[in-house]
DNA sequence: ACCTAAACGGACGGGGGCGTCCGTTACCGT
DNA sequence: ACGGTAACGGACGCCCCCGTCCGTTTAGGT
């Protein structure tokens, strides 16, 4: 009796499936998510009939293609949520995922675009930035980071710093880096600094243009 | 004896172009760049082809639709440098020009934005620029600010700018608000702070996709 | 009031992207 | 080896946008 339903692939379409995810990676990553699905099927080297079939539209494409994404940055918050000093472990995550939206343009997007019907990419944020207010709060007990921080200044700085890679700049990651640089400065506590002007409420952003 | 050249539109003409004009302004505000321009011919209350006539295309309209906000960007420069305090003038241009490109969503990309043939916004911004330098200039020599400030790092910010802006949010000028606020405190010169990791070379932004 | 040229705008062609259909190919179990 | 079926991919229809053409309207000088 065979399985009423072919949760098994076949070879060959496994393959394909494979190599579609690695072609739309590499180019959401260096061109950002308005590469034209055609594109991502002629260098997975299939058809675009093929690459629907795979993926039926466009946003579940971009979900899978950055599940791993997802996975790193959830791993650098976990890191920095490990790390004994709140502050030091606040930076680290700051720096570090700066930095992974610096080296992968199409993730920035995906990760701040809540397009309809791709849970995974929101759930994944609802985790990291659950997480990350948590690291927030012990930093601001230790007396390092302002008080007058607020989560959304996190998202800001997310914001931000995609607009930093809105543009193919070469040199992106080193401008990323000074911009965290920046940034971490000013979230640091310091007697100097003048209370900021009000947070504003972000929310989640609204979606990407995915809806051509 | 008539003018050779009708250097003087006839008087429906002038009202059209104005109407376009007001319309253009408006909708780039508001979303973008990427308005068609069937969409501004309509707001416009005129046919595409008027549009076309008056501005043969879309960089012109863009073009000349900003000049008054490119006007506007001097004028504050202008005045950060006629303040007597180079710290407080270099402040209040941030702040300014951030809740300048806040209000106005195509102004930030127009201006980021070195599209080909568009030289009055490019000319624009390369004044902006070169007098802020020397504002910079003098603030540091005050002591103010901090002797690593980089001019890049206003190309940086103005970037990182207009990513807060890229989603349509609700509290868009809050939220830019408080970014200038954070930004300003980070440039500020102060014994606590650590040297920032190396500038990058942004240059000029490369072109907005309007060759579609 | 009339006439001419300036100005208008509906309709068109071109290009590109998304998602689908259907005849063909090739995997895999027997 | 072979048959059945999963999988493939070229070609198609649809939509949206840009920029242009040409027959029609209207301003404004006489």
């Amino acid at each position: 009796m065979t399985d009423r339903l072919p949760h098994t692939l076949r070879s060959d379409a496994l393959d394909n499936r494979e190599r579609i995810l690695e072609a739309a990676r590499a180019l959401f990553s260096d061109d950002g998510l308005d590469v034209p699905m055609r594109e991502v099927a002629r260098r997975a080297g299939v058809g675009p009939a093929t690459l629907y079939r795979h993926f039926p539209n466009k946003q579940i494409l971009v979900a899978d293609a950055f599940a791993d994404q997802l996975d790193a940055c959830r791993a650098i918050v976990d890191e920095g949520c490990a790390d004994p000093d709140p502050w030091h472990g606040l930076c680290l995550v700051i720096e570090k995922i700066c930095e992974l939206h610096a080296r992968d343009r199409g993730f920035t997007e995906a990760f701040l675009s809540t397009y309809p019907g791709v849970k995974d990419v929101a759930a994944g944020r609802e985790y990291t930035v659950k997480a990350v207010a948590e690291l927030a709060q012990r930093a601001k007990e230790a007396g390092r980071l302002r008080s007058d921080f607020v989560l959304d200044d996190l998202v800001l700085i997310l914001m931000a710093n995609k607009g930093i890679h809105a543009a193919t700049t070469a040199a992106q990651v080193k401008a990323s880096r000074r911009f965290s640089g920046l940034v971490i400065q000013a979230f640091e506590a310091c007697p100097r600094h003048a209370p900021l002007p009000p947070a504003a409420r972000l929310a989640s952003a609204p979606p990407h243009g995915l809806s051509r």
